[in-house]
DNA sequence: AGTCGCGTTAATCAATCGATTAATGTGGAG
DNA sequence: CTCCACATTAATCGATTGATTAACGCGACT
């Protein structure tokens, strides 16, 4: 266990690294910042991993194991989920700080870290979830997975991503109260919409 | 009309200040690149808009009085909008490199150009927006103003703002017809959920 | 012709960037 | 103690950043 602190330069700069890109832009965070954050000297960096670059895919790296693992545990618990349990727990539990990360480092700048992080990260923990909880719709006009997909990773996504935003205009901040509400409300809505056809 | 010709600096500066700003991240486009591609001396920035934030904000303004006009002028013509046609109308005609620009710079790095965006031109369009073309929803579990509004804007932004995103997890680009399908989805995804009740 | 002001240019500033180097510290094995 | 591999340091590299300066071109007006 003494292998896991904090007080070699590795682990310092990936808590350095952890803190710094979650909260700037790669390219606003220097090689200076880092090793200063650190209290390491800014050759580390090159030392254990190459480049600043590499730094930064060993932070997504650090995050994304325990991620999936964390995921995948809690859902297989309950394996029959309801829309409202699912928003609740992704509203929860997803780690939001990951999640702008990503969309941050990769969605805007894509021919720089962007393939990477989709093929490494993102697609096979896409597809391990979908294909253990994949819901089948009931019979009617809404059953089109495509599209019914990006209708579900809209809402679950965007009040995560742009929660800095919607706070800035409520005024408010949006606290676990207002989370659990906004899943009882999605998954009730989705309940509604994608509820079997009645008549006519 | 001579004077809105693109063979002065200011003016070539701003069109540079449009291409380069929508495509890279503020601190990403430098001083040089912009008078590269406007074939104009780097001091000129400093000359007609004090420095690189001025013409940043500069393009920023450029965009939104066009951009308010325009969706008003055509959200005027269909005061009485189904949620298909909301969507359909948004898909198509919102500017989504502007949105991804504000999102990118604001969203994101909200203690640098996020307040200014927001106070001078995000919420004066929302709200004039929604005062218009405000719905009311029938009576029922679902009304409730601002969790319907979160959920109407995360399905109308998230498929515009990541789309990049979503086009290489898919593989293949989501051309006009894919937006007019999904606009159609989701408004028949909102009419289900937000239809009066029916019985029991 | 003179001159005033707007527009423009080349040159340069200090600061910071990512990266590299050579020298040095350190701690354990032989 | 010696040696060697690993870890760390200070110093510096060339490149680029945003910004500023002094000089200059030039048309308009007197």
């Amino acid at each position: 266990m003494a292998d896991l602190n904090d007080d070699n330069a590795r682990e310092r700069l990936l808590n350095a690294g952890r803190y710094l890109f979650l909260r700037q832009e790669y390219h606003r965070v220097s090689i200076r910042r880092l090793a200063e954050r650190a209290e390491v000297n800014s050759a580390m960096i090159a030392y254990y991993f190459g480049d600043k670059n590499g730094l930064f895919q060993a932070v997504l790296l650090s995050y994304i194991d325990p991620m999936r693992n964390a995921m995948l545990e809690r859902l297989v618990q309950t394996p029959e989920l309801t829309y409202a349990e699912l928003f609740r727990y992704f509203f929860r539990y997803a780690p939001r700080d990951l999640m702008r990360l990503i969309i941050r480092n990769a969605l805007f700048e894509p021919d720089e870290h962007w393939r990477w992080i989709l093929d490494k990260l993102l697609r096979p923990l896409l597809t391990e979830v979908e294909q253990r909880f994949g819901r089948v719709l009931p019979e009617g006009p809404l059953q089109r997975p495509e599209q019914a997909r990006l209708a579900l990773q809209s809402l679950l996504v965007f009040p995560i991503l742009g929660q800095t935003l919607l706070e800035s205009v409520r005024g408010a901040p949006m606290d676990d109260t207002f989370f659990d509400d906004l899943a009882d409300y999605f998954g009730l809505l989705l309940d509604r919409a994608f509820a079997p056809e009645t008549d006519q």
